[in-house]
Formats: C-alpha cells, structure tokens, sequence
DNA sequence: CTGTTAGCGCATTCAA
DNA sequence: TTGAATGCGCTAACAG
C-alpha cells in the first residue's frame, strides 16, 4: 500500500497542508521543515496522487486528440503524423501532455464522457449535435481540425474548395479528361450516426466548379468517376487494381490522401505503366515523402503540421478563458512529375 | 458551475448511490427510478466526472506511452507510428486511452510523477535508477520497448546483436570495405542523466563481430567509421553531405533508421550518384514505405507494429495483476536493390 | 431496490 | 510558519 499524504505528515509531525507546500510550494515553509519531510517522503517512497491531485486543482495538464477512426487505422496515414507533431509541440512548449482518444468500440460518446482533459482537439470529424452537447456539458473548450466551418466552433483548416478547384484545373490543363478521383470515405462514427466530415463534400464541390467550367462533370457514363477509399496505402492499391482494369482507363488518377498513391504507383508499376507518361498520378496532403517517391508526387500541400499547431495554441488560449478564433491556412499545388500531359491515343 | 451527482440525487428525490448506480450499474436500480435519474441529468446537462472516478475507483482507463525526445522529433519517424499502431490496436481492444508522455522541459521525472495512467511502456530507452525508482514507488507496471535485457524489467526487443551481425555481414559479402554508419544518438535524458539506450551499443556489438571476423574494424584510420546521428531526413541528408564530400567516399553507407535513408538518396541524387551502381544505401526498421524508394531500400524488417502491440499486452496483463515476461521478436533480412556490389575502382 | 457512511488523496482558505 | 477544517465528485461496502 503507497504511503499518502497523511502518512508523511504524521512521521514528520506536521499537518498535510505543510506536505503540501514542501511539494507545491517549498517557499511557503521553513528549510529545515522542508528537507526533514522530503527526507521522509524519500525513505516512504511518497509521491503525490496525480489523480487526487487533478481532482483538487481542477484540471488535468492534459488536453485529447480525437481521432476519427481507431489509431491502427488513422496512423496508417503520415500525414496524421505531421498533425501530431504540431500539436506535441505546442505540448511540449506548454508541459501538457496528449491523450489519444479513439472510438471506444465505436461509442464516441463514452469516450468524451471518460476523458480526462482540460480540452479537446478533433481531427478530421465536424462534431454532430449529440458530441457538441456533450462538450458543452462538460464544459470542455474544444477545437476542430478540417472540420468545417460552423457557428460557435472554432476550427483550423483550409480553404477546401478553392484549393480542389485549383487542383481539378490544373489537371484539366493538362489534357486529362478521364480521371478517376478516390474520394476519402466519410467519416460516421456516432451512436446515432450524426458525426460526419464536411471536407469531402467541399473538395467535390471545388472539383466541380473545375470540371463544369470546362463543360466537364462526374458521372458512371462521363470519363470522370468517383470511387470511395480509404486513406491507406492499401486502399490505394485495390482501388487502382480496380481502375487500371476498366476498358475506359483513365489517364490520371488522383488521390485524395498521398499515401494512396504508392498504392497506385506500386499498380502501375505492375502493369507495366510508366507514371506521368502513360497515366499520370495526383495526391493530396503532401506527406514528408511525397517529393522522394518516383516520380515525385504532384500533390497539394497541406500544412499539417502547422494545423496541429495552431490548433494546440487555439485550445491552450480557450483553456485559459481567453478568446479564440478560427483559422484558415494556406494551401499550395506542388507540380512534380507525376503529373503530366493526357496521353493522345 | 456544473451539476453534480448531488445535484442530481437531491433533484431525484434519492440518494447518491442511486445516481451513480443509474450511471455504471442500472440493473440495481428500479426501471422507474433510472429513467426519472436520467431525465434529470440530461435535464440538468450531468456528466460524471472523470476524474472524481478515477480517483474513487483507482483506475484511469488510459496507459502512457513513454517517448526518449519530444513528439516533435520522434514522429519525424515513421517507425514510431507503427508502434504506435501496435500499442493503439491493444489500447481499442481494451478500451483503453493512449497518454503520449515527452519528457516535459527534459524533466522526465515529473513527467512520469504526474501521469494519470495505469501503466507506461517505454520506447527507445532503457530506464535508469532513478526513474525505475519512481516507478516501483508509484507502483506503476510498465514495460519497455527496445530497452535493452536487465533483470526485473519486462522487455520487448528484437536481438539487437545477432541481426545487426548478420546484416553487416551481408554488406561485407557485397564486397563493402568502405562503410559509413549512421548511428543513433544516444539517448540520456533524466536529471541525472541515467537514461540510456543500449540499442546502439549492441548494434554496435554485432557489427564489429561481423566485421573482425573478416579483419575489419572500425575506426578512422580504417575504411569503416561511424557517424553520430538523429532518426530523421535530415540528419540522413546533413551526414550524407558530410560523407560523400570526404576524400575516401565510402562504397556503402549504413543507416540505422531507414527514414534517414530518403536523406541520402536525395543527397546521392545531387551528388549524381546512382545507387546501388556507384554506392549502395542500406537502412534498419522496414518502414513501410521502404520497398517503394527508388531504388527499393535494402533494410532489416524490425516488427514495429507488433512490438507495439506486444508491449501493449504485456502492460495490460500486468495492470490485471498476472505475470508477464519479455518477448524478444523476429527480424528479418530485406535485401532489396539498394544493396549492390561494392565497385571495384 | 435504496440509503447511510466512509473513504479516495490532495489543495487551500482561514485562523492561530 | 503551521494546522484544522473543508471541499473536489464519485464509488462502494454495508445495512436496511
């Protein structure tokens, strides 16, 4: 049984407020008091109750990130990574440290109810109702990551469908009229399915503003067709399986995460097609690797760590009651090889 | 000011008990009064404590995973994510929510102090005294991952010696006498600074088993020499630079990190060096992008995922009160195209 | 099935 | 500088 507070206080005959200080506040009591209790505490093996501590002080020193799928699955996309990184940095800075909260078997509400954290950060989920009541009755101060704009919410992304307008023209430019786009699948995760990602609607509705400009759309009968993946290498590769055996092959594919790419790459590589020159390949998030693949990937890039980061420093300010505001970043088209002209046949 | 159960239980007409039973055990209650007790606590926007729960019940429900630098650095390496995937899969299959610890302001010992977990796993470092210390103290279970063989530590490692031997070996037999190796830093991060890693002393072991078994040796008069390195790109790069300018250009580099790999592949680029034709490039983990460089990196497959997840059962078996031993794992040679003959000028 | 009564371990205000 | 008392919010024996 682990010594308490009581048990230091009494072999030091002092009260445990004096143990207290000597751990939280040593200025507060005479040196020699100091040194005999700390003495003590050592020859016990005393150390103060982290959880006993939290309930008396009121917050925890430790703020959640949210994920959207189980960790094996989310961690399977570096860009995710790259988040984390942002966000262990502002920790780092701010002696917080991170707890990783996943789906407990799919009930997301159970897992927001047991967290222990001074706030949240979500990834990749716009929090229905039922998720955002819970926050608000814990009053648990929260900001979203590419969750989409919504009154009240404080959110870090970025502009979604300028940036895929941008992108879906570009690939236009270059003579592609077949593409086949992996869409991310949507994020659904509450009991009562009210959690969803805004992010793959607004990059549709970008690719369409492209693709109507030039008389274009997506359609089963159209050259330009939507398939519904996973942000995996995996995902990537079946899904490209699947495409390369069409009659009507593409002559660009693009990826909505960049690890599905290798995937397609890999593909490709097996049946034979060079990359850009027989079919040309465009990622999205521009992971740390993207530019090493080959050929380098053309892709958007995507501030992931920078997100992580600002959304850190927006929960940390909203922590400590002060004012917070959504925040956009920026976005670039990063034109590498793997892009290029639409071969004639 | 939030609600609490006693605001509940007084609103309800019954007893604090009731409530808490209506919350975690409804089948000791009447129909009748559950429903009426959550009424109210919706009515009322309650939500247990956390914390409080914790404290009463003496179990977080969350394990933390111990990290030698900041998250910032480390997940500059794709291989902690997969152990991280490792740990993660377990965490969900247990319900269990994942604390990533960095050494707040490399003050370890405060980081474990304040912990609110069940249980820690380490990643990367061998504790030393002092931190073993506070670990029997708290009476935290907690199980090392690649932390080396010591008695009385639960450990899940690979063997280090043996497979770094083997590697080498294979290196020589591709005709390499020129070789640079990237090792990894050492890790010493507590107070006092017992922290450490033996990782690279027994990678260190087996190269030089390999090595003088052929005559070889390292050292800077000799052709083999070491260079002291972090597991990220850029070291990869920066060393990579510092090596390829020397005047004896070794025939082969090493790097004990696969990820520092892509460094120097994109320093060789610049260079205009052709791997493996002009020099050969081979890494350590089998990150899963390593078979997708260009060329395909040569590496030993270290089972990241499954060390993650070994450690994960290990700590749960032990938070459970049962036994537990270390669990030393597979490697596994990948020679792939980035090894190739030494050249013979 | 429900209420009473103790804790859980610590922080902190207010006196002394 | 130190101590007594109180509160943090909840769980769980135990008793009824």
């Amino acid at each position: 049984m682990r010594a308490t507070i009581n048990d230091i206080a009494r072999r030091a005959g002092v009260s445990k407020t004096t143990v207290s200080f000597a751990f939280n506040n040593p200025s507060k009591i005479s040196e020699e008091t100091f040194t005999r209790i700390m003495e003590i505490a050592r020859e016990l093996g005393y150390v103060p109750d982290p959880v006993a501590r939290t309930l008396a002080m009121k917050q925890t020193g430790s703020i959640g990130l949210l994920l959207p799928q189980s960790i094996q699955e989310v961690f399977l996309n570096p860009y995710i990574a790259e988040v984390m990184r942002g966000i262990g940095f502002v920790c780092d800075q701010e002696g917080l440290s991170l707890s990783v909260l996943s789906p407990l078997k799919g009930v997301l509400t159970q897992t927001i109810r047991n967290a222990a954290v001074d706030g949240i950060i979500t990834l990749g989920i716009g929090p229905g109702m039922s998720v955002l009541e819970l926050f608000h009755q814990r009053g648990l101060p929260f900001v979203t990551i590419d969750g989409g704009n919504a009154e009240g919410i404080v959110n870090v992304g970025i502009d979604e469908q300028a940036c895929s307008e941008r992108l879906m023209e570009s690939i236009i430019a270059h003579g592609h009229r077949d593409i086949a786009i992996f869409m991310l699948r949507n994020v659904t995760l509450s009991d009562n399915g009210d959690h969803f990602s805004l992010t793959n609607d607004n990059r549709l509705t970008g690719f369409n503003r492209a693709l109507q400009r030039h008389g274009l759309s997506i359609g089963s009968h159209t050259g330009i067709r939507v398939y519904h993946t996973e942000a995996t290498l995996r995902s990537g590769r079946e899904t490209a399986r699947e495409v390369l055996a069409e009659k009507r092959r593409p002559t660009a594919i693009l990826c909505l995460a960049d690890i599905q790419a290798v995937g397609v790459y890999e593909e490709c590589k097996i049946e034979g097609l060079s990359i850009p020159r027989d079919i040309s390949v465009i990622g999205f998030d521009d992971i740390p690797l993207a530019p090493f693949l080959s050929p380098p990937l053309a892709t958007v890039h995507q501030p992931g760590y920078h997100k992580g980061e600002a959304a850190a420093k927006l929960l940390t300010s909203m922590i400590n009651k002060q004012s917070a505001a959504s925040v956009v970043l920026e976005t670039e088209m990063m034109i590498r090889e793997s892009l290029g002209p639409a071969l004639r046949p």
